[in-house]
DNA sequence: ACGGCTGAATGGTCTAACCATTACAATTGA
DNA sequence: TCAATTGTAATGGTTAGACCATTCAGCCGT
């Protein structure tokens, strides 16, 4: 018998398997909605069900039901007619798992500003591309509701971003509006932790010359329209959340 | 008794709990995490400890710590001297998102191609005022790599996309960063699925003007060879995803 | 016809046991 | 003495079965 390669490890047989059961159930479920197999609104059969046709126990299917629904595949309701049903895949984990890159300040609002200063610009550009009658309404009223009197703080950060939900949905590219839609998130965050004097951070009718020059149709002048906005807002933003974590935290103990 | 909104739901209590247990779990190790309790590398308490300590069962455990490895906050190792150990939170998450979102067709090659000639010359342009020693020697290794005769279609694509991670570690915006690898990503993903001849998409040399204009600390000249090199190579994506969609799938029979 | 009751289906949780993997200590043998 | 082997304990992975909680449809009595 040969000697050789003693602690390195000479396999002559092949490894039997090595990842979690419930991932191999993920994958299959996965695979299977993303085929089609499933469209969104269907349900998914009983964990029960699941259980006796993967041949393993319910805890693994659970497992891997969580997973899927972590990612934004699934969702389950409890209940007679209840079960797990297969979404239509949004936008909102992605905004979530920006958010905990935030959160674990892997990014700071100086660089998300940053990216809202380059990419905001270009969506309104292209916003102005593709003007039809229905944005053009939408547009209009989300201006006006800009002047209502001001209940709460959230209240007013919902209409003050509606201009830029409307005009990224308007831009015809998904990624661009799941970007912004995440840097929104953030934004919304970070004003929120802040807690500014609403009218101060932002005021009402910050957005019209953008939106005029949307209607207008002229992709260059809501592109610079939108460049002065995201860049005095972004000052803005970065000044009162540095000024904030100063005051909040003087020193960095635990 | 008043009789009013029987099946309206009047709440006089407040409900007692709607979450999952694990979800509460869940909560409070993410928590935990993020106000540095654990900091990356440290180990959380065994399963059975931790279903000891929140007083549920280690099912419960067990779901909340698949769900923080999902999010990309732990990973977990069997054996002695096992358990869940806290990562650094790292992009790869958000670039799976991502790639979800590409899979269920949720994004096309041609709105990918859109973001990265808009966010490619920026980041070229940031790369370009933040030049050292370290990356100048980086970027001229990585541009002689491209030259090295093709083994693999995947080491291809690694040596060419090196230039590009540099320049995003330049550019100083992590959220440039995390958008780039997701966007690298996917275009590799694309590149391995089309399986064009390699020099043919992408022949060597390609990012030399763009190199060099970063080496010789020219901000907009970089941001020019850029903005060219993406133009190009957007459109030659987008012309060989399609063509190979269009082979693959004649029909959109299930 | 209406309202309440009941049963069945489903996800949510728990318990207790056992399997699989790994590190390390103890033992063995040259 | 030292290397290899073996045992042991700690850990995550998996299973089975039971029970709880929620929801809905249908039955039943008024």
């Amino acid at each position: 018998m040969p000697n050789i390669a003693k602690g390195v490890q000479m396999r002559r047989f092949k490894p039997i398997r090595q990842s979690r059961v419930s991932e191999e159930v993920t994958e299959q479920l996965k695979q299977s909605i993303l085929q089609g197999h499933f469209k969104a609104g269907d349900r998914l059969p009983a964990e029960r069900v699941l259980a006796e046709d993967f041949q393993v126990s319910r805890v693994a299917i659970r497992e891997a039901l969580r997973t899927l629904e972590n990612s934004g595949f699934i969702m389950t309701r409890q209940g007679a007619s209840g079960g797990a049903f297969v979404t239509d895949l949004s936008f909102d984990h992605l905004a979530n798992a920006f958010l905990d890159l935030f959160l674990a300040e892997k990014i700071s609002v100086p660089e998300l500003s940053q990216v809202r200063m380059l990419v905001e610009p270009e969506v309104a550009r292209l916003a102005a591309m593709n003007l039809t009658p229905h944005y053009a309404e939408a547009l209009k009223q989300a201006l006006e509701a800009e002047d209502f009197p001001v209940r709460s703080l959230e209240e007013d950060i919902d209409r003050k971003t509606a201009v830029h939900f409307i005009l990224v949905e308007m831009c015809g590219n998904r990624f661009f509006e799941a970007l912004i839609r995440s840097l929104m998130g953030l934004t919304k965050r970070v004003v929120q932790a802040v807690q500014p004097d609403p009218g101060k951070m932002h005021p009402a009718g910050l957005h019209r010359p953008i939106v005029e020059a949307v209607l207008a149709g002229e992709p260059e002048a809501a592109a610079a329209a939108m460049r002065r906005h995201a860049a005095e807002f972004g000052q803005a933003l970065v000044t009162f959340e540095k000024a904030f974590r100063e005051t909040q935290a003087p020193s960095p103990l635990e």
